[in-house]
DNA sequence: CACCAGGATGTTT
DNA sequence: AAACATCATGGT
């Protein structure tokens, strides 16, 4: 067992952080402690106060998957542009974005196009249980996320199991893409946000929204500000001239121009936050400012 | 049983 | 460039 003593200057919630809907295989126990797969190793970590107690992973590690380094308070402050985003923040303080393994993000978010995130979450694990790497360790035995290969490979009546649907064909066209340029994951850190975007957008069943979630969870690319259905609803409802925003690109324009560099962040706690700023309860309605042209 | 979900793609205006 | 149909599945 192992542990990690947080600074007063390091806010982190490991609750909000795991169920907020960015990463799909964690599950949390009875007792607090959560339960993950990330790459070969099953991770049990738990949180009390400003420890971390885990094991199946060293502490380097750690620190890296959760970007406990980022410097939080300061992306807030960056951030914390308008009252939305400030009620959003001050409920799902410690929410911190994770760097996700590459290959599973880009896997996993064009499973979870047009699903909500128990299917996502479910349609994963099958994924993993048919084509992923069985590991039996001290604790039990877990299934890896399955390498771009192994699904390159795979028969379409085993895919079908997975109950993908229409984004199978797209998963296993891009798993075998993915599989024939081993440079791509080396290659996209070189690149700035926009070229970045185009390149993973070549990918069948890589959209822009997909293309920006895979750019924010696993390459760092902080000023991406994905649009799924409830932050277009958030902005359009709760931004005077809101209405306006009706395509993808105004309204992943207008995170970036309004939040500025660390835009993503601004997205995830107003993702985070989304039940009670689409909710009835209007208390914290007083925007400030306008939708650019 | 309707309605909707961390959308993308191809076609039509 | 913007609107539309279509895609397959499961959660609520």
């Amino acid at each position: 067992m192992h542990s990690i003593t947080l600074r007063p200057d390091q806010p982190f919630d490991l609750d909000l952080t795991l169920s907020c809907g960015q990463v799909f295989r964690w599950e949390r126990g009875e007792t607090g402690v959560w339960s993950g797969i990330v790459g070969d190793s099953q991770i049990r970590i738990s949180q009390q106060g400003r420890t971390l107690m885990f094991e199946g992973a060293d502490t380097r590690f750690i620190r890296t998957y959760f970007q406990l380094d980022e410097d939080l308070p300061g992306i807030i402050s960056s951030i914390d542009r308008d009252p939305l985003v400030h009620a959003a923040i001050s409920r799902c303080r410690g929410l911190r974005i994770v760097r996700q393994p590459a290959w599973e993000c880009l896997a996993s978010y064009i499973i979870a196009t047009c699903a909500n995130i128990p299917g996502i979450r479910r349609r994963i694990s099958l994924l993993c249980r048919c084509f992923g790497d069985r590991i039996t360790g001290e604790c039990g035995e877990w299934y890896t996320f399955p390498s771009a290969e192994a699904i390159a490979a795979s028969e379409a009546c085993r895919i079908s199991e997975c109950r993908l649907g229409y984004r199978a064909p797209y998963l296993k066209e891009t798993a075998r893409v993915i599989a024939e340029d081993r440079g791509w994951e080396a290659r996209i850190p070189g690149l700035c946000y926009d070229d970045a975007r185009r390149d993973l957008m070549r990918l069948k069943g890589v959209g822009r929204k997909v293309a920006d979630c895979v750019l924010l969870f696993a390459f760092g690319k902080m000023e991406a500000f994905p649009v799924d259905v409830w932050i277009q609803r958030i902005l359009q409802t709760r931004y005077p001239g809101g209405e306006s925003l009706r395509t993808y690109d105004q309204c992943s324009r207008f995170g970036r121009s309004h939040y500025g560099r660390y835009a993503g962040y601004a997205q995830e706690y107003l993702f985070c936050d989304r039940a009670a700023l689409t909710g009835e309860s209007r208390e914290d309605q007083v925007p400030v400012s306008q939708p650019e042209r």
